[in-house]
DNA sequence: TTGTACGCGTTATCAT
DNA sequence: ATGATAACGCGTACAA
């Protein structure tokens, strides 16, 4: 059992708690041999300093904070968390600081329980994810006076550091490898437009495409679940000039999108081209398998990780390079169809003759 | 800022420290009116209790762990977790408990994990995950005086609690589903075996196929992921006697599983009925909708959740009746196809003109 | 109800 | 320079 205190150690060692202290935070004033004997004593008896003691000498939590505010259903397939979770937890244990994490159903719930986090003085920072355009929490945190680090692409207030991969040139990689299998009306479908994530990876299509010289095609708001991904499919496909490739802002919405097409008798890649991104595990796997891309997930944890404990410890931020994201050309793009090649908006509108002849095109 | 201490209360409510505390824990020994103007005083001036002071104080973290033994890419397509997490959360939080999660790669780092949290006094009680059939924690948790609850089905040993879904009646209904129509030859794809979920899914398969009257069909051992899933199933497919249905243990593995069944030209259901478990978010929009067990994972989180709050406070174990799992039938299932019916081991050996004629039956 | 010791490190103050 | 001593942080709980 850890009844042991740091007394049992100084006793032990034949000096006061102060030396045991100063010598296990290796501070100046205590003799070379004297501390070697100290920690040599306290690693035999095993001896570890009870963090709550700590915390509430040292004035901290020794301890930052994860908000989740999603509904739990939607998280569950989101590939995001576990692996930035883990990438969080490998800094934070190395320093000694805990990961605790909170769950919110949704937004009106979460500013007390940030609230209550500083009040209780359970966390010295925490991380901000899933922001909206217009949010009111990196204020809220301010206000409170809590470190915070913003997860994704950086908010124009400035009021804290955002860490983030970011969501353009993956997108645009996209955009550009299909303009290169000739397609030229590209569609999209958005997550939520007021969420940055949501946002900018929408305008990195639309640039994408006028960059390209073309006419961005046309755009659906989802909300990043598979349910919204296939409905918005289905408002694609029944345009009256369907686009030849779509662009989702994430997997699983990618993934709905596809088997929704599969369902109406259309081949992916040949009569749809689909792209995703976040690589998830499954991507790889899928009939065809899905061309996405992929963020180096853990990595984004821990410099996220390592930004925040900057900010709790006044220190300068050290400059975080994060691997950028990357396209991941697996085989659902392919070349547009001849058929439907080069058509604009302007030509063509023979719409149930054309899809009537994709159907059943299985290789 | 809450500088606010409990001496600030106090003073403001006339009292002293002593009674402010046992206003706020509503212990007799307050007049009932000195009692609410304490509270009052409370609220106006903003100060909730320290839970820094409030742990050293009680000896106690409030606080549980759950520590996560996974390697991090294969946590990302698990939708267990963040649905857990929720409902962990959701009933922590209202008892002023935190949630510290740790994610440890492999096993190796995982004692030590264990080792920490409870010498630095970090958390009261942990949550045990992904229990292997032999596994040591337990023990060591017992040994080591930190109270845990086992999430998944209870092991022999009885050290700790149990909390879980039972997986059988999931596996029952698919395999019973499967028999129902007409299917005879059902395979399994099946997680490790050393695993106690992965065993213990593995034995309702062939406990709910010899109650069937049927000989367990082939199983091959995989580790949940996409990849083992679809090595698994070429193995399946590429027996003489390939089986005409699979369950397997997760969702992740059997949608790569369906993928590759399709990339070998078969239809699902027509030419191989498939079966998952979890029911992640996906499953219902795939092509086919995938028929696969499903579990209130939240609410399973809320059990475990208290059981272990129970366990740390020492009250007795509280009777919980999680909902059992439940099969959601969809579009991967469905009637044995008729040439095959019936068919057994020592009958047919015509798998190449069958495989044959099995390509291309889109509907 | 109040006063006060207690839990357990950290750190400022002193003595050597 | 070394190291000891004591105050401190903030609630809780028991004796008065």
């Amino acid at each position: 059992m850890s009844r042991l205190t740091i007394n049992d150690v100084a006793r032990a060692a034949g000096v006061s708690k102060g030396a045991v202290s100063f010598a296990l935070n290796s501070r100046p004033g205590v003799a070379p041999e004297t501390r070697a004997r100290i920690l040599r004593v306290a690693r035999d008896i095993g001896w570890t300093p009870s963090s709550r003691a700590r915390a509430l000498s040292v004035s901290r939590a020794l301890a930052v904070g994860l908000v989740i505010a999603r509904p739990p259903d939607t998280l569950g397939a989101d590939p995001f968390f576990p692996s930035f979770i883990a990438g969080l937890e490998s800094v934070l244990s190395e320093r000694g600081y805990a990961l605790l994490l909170q769950v919110v159903a949704n937004d009106d719930r979460e500013t007390p329980s940030y609230r209550r986090l500083v009040d209780e003085g359970r966390v010295d920072g925490v991380f901000l994810t899933d922001l909206f355009m217009d949010d009111p929490r990196p204020a809220l945190l301010a206000e409170l006076g809590l470190p915070a680090v913003v997860i994704g692409p950086a908010l124009g207030d400035g009021i804290w550091p955002a860490v983030g991969v970011d969501d353009a040139p993956g997108i645009i990689g996209a955009v550009e490898h299909l303009v290169a299998l000739g397609h030229s009306h590209i569609g999209h479908v958005a997550g939520p437009r007021g969420m940055v994530h949501g946002h900018s990876r929408q305008q990195a299509w639309s640039g994408a495409l006028l960059r390209a010289g073309l006419a961005p095609g046309p755009s659906i708001e989802a909300d990043f679940s598979a349910e919204s991904g296939a409905a918005a499919t289905r408002q694609l496909l029944d345009l009256a000039e369907p686009p030849t490739a779509i662009v989702y802002a994430n997997d699983l919405m990618a993934m709905a999108g596809m088997s929704l097409a599969q369902s109406r008798g259309l081949d992916v890649p040949r009569d749809l081209s689909i792209t995703g991104y976040d690589d998830t595990e499954i991507a790889a796997h899928l009939q065809p398998s899905l061309t996405t891309v992929s963020t180096d997930v853990i990595e984004w944890g821990r410099a996220a990780a390592k930004r925040l404990l900057e900010l709790i410890d006044t220190q300068p931020p050290t400059d975080i390079m994060l691997p950028p994201a990357q396209l991941v050309v697996r085989n659902s793009t392919g070349p547009v169809r001849a058929d439907l090649q080069g058509r604009t908006k302007t030509t063509h509108r023979r719409r149930q003759t054309t899809r009537g002849a994709r159907r059943m095109e299985k290789q």
